[in-house]
DNA sequence: GGCTAACCGAGACGGTACGTCCAGTCTTCGT
DNA sequence: ACGAAGACTGGACGTACCGTCTCGGTTAGCC
C-alpha cells in the first residue's frame, strides 16, 4: 500500500521520511545547518517533493512536531491538583529541555522571534492545545472545589509554566523539583 | 574626528553608522532579512570593515544591543516592595515588547535556540547584569527586612520575570497591570 | 472516431493535436522555450501519451515535419532545365526561409549539430528524398541531353542548392532570383 | 601578474580556464551537455564568476571561439587566384569540420536557428570577419585583372563557400579536392 | 615634507543553498 | 488497451549571500 507517484496523491512513504529526516537533522546539526537540500539528500527525495508540500524548512518542522506533542504532554488525573500539577510540570520541563520534539520547539520558537506568521502558526497549532492540557488539573481542581469558582485560569497557567519556559528559552537554568513547588506554592497556595 | 585611512585605530564613524544600520535593518525587515552586505551598503561602508570588528551579524546585534539595555532597565527606588516591582516590572514588559533594543533582544534569544555560544554570550554580556537590576528591589527588602533573609532572591526573580518573557517570547500576549499585580502577590505575598 | 481510453489502438485524436501543438509552440516561442510539458498543455494530452509515442521533443518535430516537406518542394517539369531550376531553387529558398515547415528544418538543423543521430535521421528521412526531389530536373536534362551524360549530378545538386542553404542558415541574407541565375550558370552554364 | 578579486577587476586567470573549460566540454560531451556547472566545475571557479561576466552558455562560447577563428583562416597570397581559393577553401573545409573551433561554430550556428540574437552577434563578431578573408583573394584577383572589375564579390563568396557549409552543416558529406575544384570552375571560370 | 603604517572603500573570488523548471518514469483510474 | 492525471527522482538553472582576498586611496605621525 506504498503509493510513489499516482494519482492517489502523495506518497506517504516520501512524506514520513523527509519529516523523520528535518528531526534527525535538527537534532543532529541545529537549525541552522539544517537545510532543504540537506534534508532531500538524508530523505533521499527530491526537493522538488519537499516543496510540493511544504513551502519552507520551518513549515516542515511544524508538522514534523506534529502529534508528538500532543501525546506526551497530558497531564495525569490523581485527585489531588498539587500532585498533578507536581508531575506535569515537571514533565513539560524535561519535555521542552530534553527530548527531540523539545529541539523542535525550542527551534521553532526561536524563528519564530524572527518572523510573525509562523509565531501565529505555532500560537494555533500548538501552544494553544499545549495551554489547554496545562489547564487541565486546574480545571479539575476547580469542579472538586480546590480552587475558587472565580479564578482566572489562564493567569495561573502562565504563572505556573512561564519561569519553566523563561529557564529552559533564556536563561538555561535546570527546573529542579524544589523550584516546581515554589511555582506551585505561588500560584495555587 | 572622522578617521577615514589613519594609523589612529578604528573609525568611529563607520562603528556607529554599522550599529545603526543593523538596528534599523532589524526593525524594518527582520533577523532572516538583515545579512552582512544588506548592513555594509546600508551604514556606506565594506564588507570587510564589518569583518574585521564583528565576526557575524549576531555579534553586530550584541553590539547594538549594547548599553541601552543597561541604563534603560533600572529599577526605581520608592522605598517600598511592591511599588519597586509593580514599576519595574511593567517597564520591563514594555521594553521587551515595543522597544528596539526589545526586537533586538528578542531576535538575539531566538537566534541563541540555535547557537549555543551565542546564548552563552547573551547571558554573561546582557542577562546576568539585567538579571542583577532585576533583583535589586529585592535586596533593599532584605535589608529593609520587607522579606525574610534566607529568601531564594533568584527564584524569585525567576517567578517574576519567568511569565512575562514567556508571554512576549512565546504566547504573544500583553501583559497588563492586574497580571503584574497577580505575579507579585504570588512571588511575595 | 475519437478514441479516449479504449483498446482500439492510439488516438489519432491526441496524435493530431500533439504535432500542431508542438508546430505551434515552435512558431510561436522556438525551439528552446518548446518543452515536451509545454506540448502536453497545449495540446491538452498527457505527458506519457507523448512518451509513449515519441522518444524526444526532436522526434514530435521529424514526425511533424513529416508528409508536409515532401509534397510541397516537387520541382515543375516544363521541359527546359533553367526553367525547372528557376522555379524549383526559387521555391525551394522561401521554403526554407519563411515557411513553418521552413523554420521546423531550420530548427532540426540547428539541434542535429548538437546530436548525431538526429543528424542521422534528418538526412535519411528528409534530407535524402529531398535532394532526389533536387536531381529530378538534372536527371530529365541529362535524358534531353541538355547535360552531358556522364555529370556528377550530385555535386551538381550541392552547387545550385549550397549556397541557399548557406545564406537561410549561416548569413541570414536572401535569396534573390538574380542569385538563383548567377547559380544556375556557375552550375550548368 | 595573476590578480584573483580585486580592483584591478576581472581574473585573467578564472577567463581563461573558463573558456578552456567551455571549449574542452563543448568538443567532449557536445552542445546539449554542456551546462554552467559543469563549466564551473571543470574550471575550478565559482558559477557566480561566470555570470558575472556571461550572460550564457552561447556567450562563453562566442568567447572561445574568439580570435582562434580570426587567425587561423588568412588565405594565402600566390599571385594566382585558383591557387589561392584551392588552398583557402580546402583549409576552410578542414576547419569546419574538424577542428576545435569548428565544433564550436557548427554548435553555435545550430543554435543560432533558435536564437535570433545569437545569429546577429555570430554575424557581427565572427562572419563578417570571415567573409572579408574570404574575399580577399577575389578583391586581389580583381586588382590584378584577373577578374573582370563589376563582378559581384559577395555572390561569388556564397557560391565559393555555400556549398562547403551545406555540406558540413547539412548533408556531412566531405568536401574532397575535386569539388573544391569544380566550385572554382563554376565560380570564376 | 616626503615616508610609511593603518584603516578605509570597493569589489572579484570560491563556495553553498536557495527556490524553480523541466526531463523522463511510474502508478492508478476511467473509458 | 489506451489516455488523462499527476506525484515522483534527478539535475541544471540563475540568484543571493557568505566569508576571504587584494588592491588603490586617504590620512596621521615620524624622520
Amino acid at each position: 500500500m506504498s503509493h510513489r507517484g499516482n494519482r492517489h496523491g502523495r506518497s506517504e512513504e516520501a512524506r514520513q521520511s523527509i519529516l523523520r529526516a528535518a528531526d534527525d537533522l535538527l537534532v543532529e546539526k541545529g537549525f541552522a545547518q539544517l537545510t532543504m537540500e540537506g534534508i532531500a539528500t538524508r530523505a533521499g527525495v527530491a526537493k522538488q517533493t519537499i516543496y510540493r508540500w511544504w513551502p519552507s524548512k520551518t513549515d516542515v518542522l511544524l508538522d514534523a512536531l506534529g502529534t508528538d506533542y500532543a501525546e506526551d504532554l497530558n497531564p495525569p488525573d490523581t485527585g489531588a491538583l498539587r500532585d498533578d500539577l507536581r508531575a506535569h510540570l515537571a514533565h513539560l520541563a524535561d519535555y521542552l529541555a530534553h527530548s527531540d520534539a523539545g529541539a523542535v520547539f525550542r527551534a521553532l520558537t526561536g524563528q519564530a522571534q524572527h518572523d510573525a506568521a509562523l509565531a501565529a502558526r505555532l500560537r494555533a497549532e500548538h501552544l494553544t492545545q499545549q495551554r489547554a492540557r496545562d489547564r487541565l488539573p486546574l480545571e479539575r481542581a476547580v469542579e472538586r472545589g480546590e480552587l475558587p469558582a472565580g479564578s482566572d485560569l489562564d493567569d495561573l497557567v502562565d504563572r505556573l509554566v512561564g519561569p519553566i519556559y523563561y529557564r529552559v528559552l533564556v536563561t538555561g537554568r535546570p527546573v529542579p523539583p524544589e523550584f516546581v513547588d515554589a511555582l506551585i506554592r505561588g500560584a495555587v497556595g
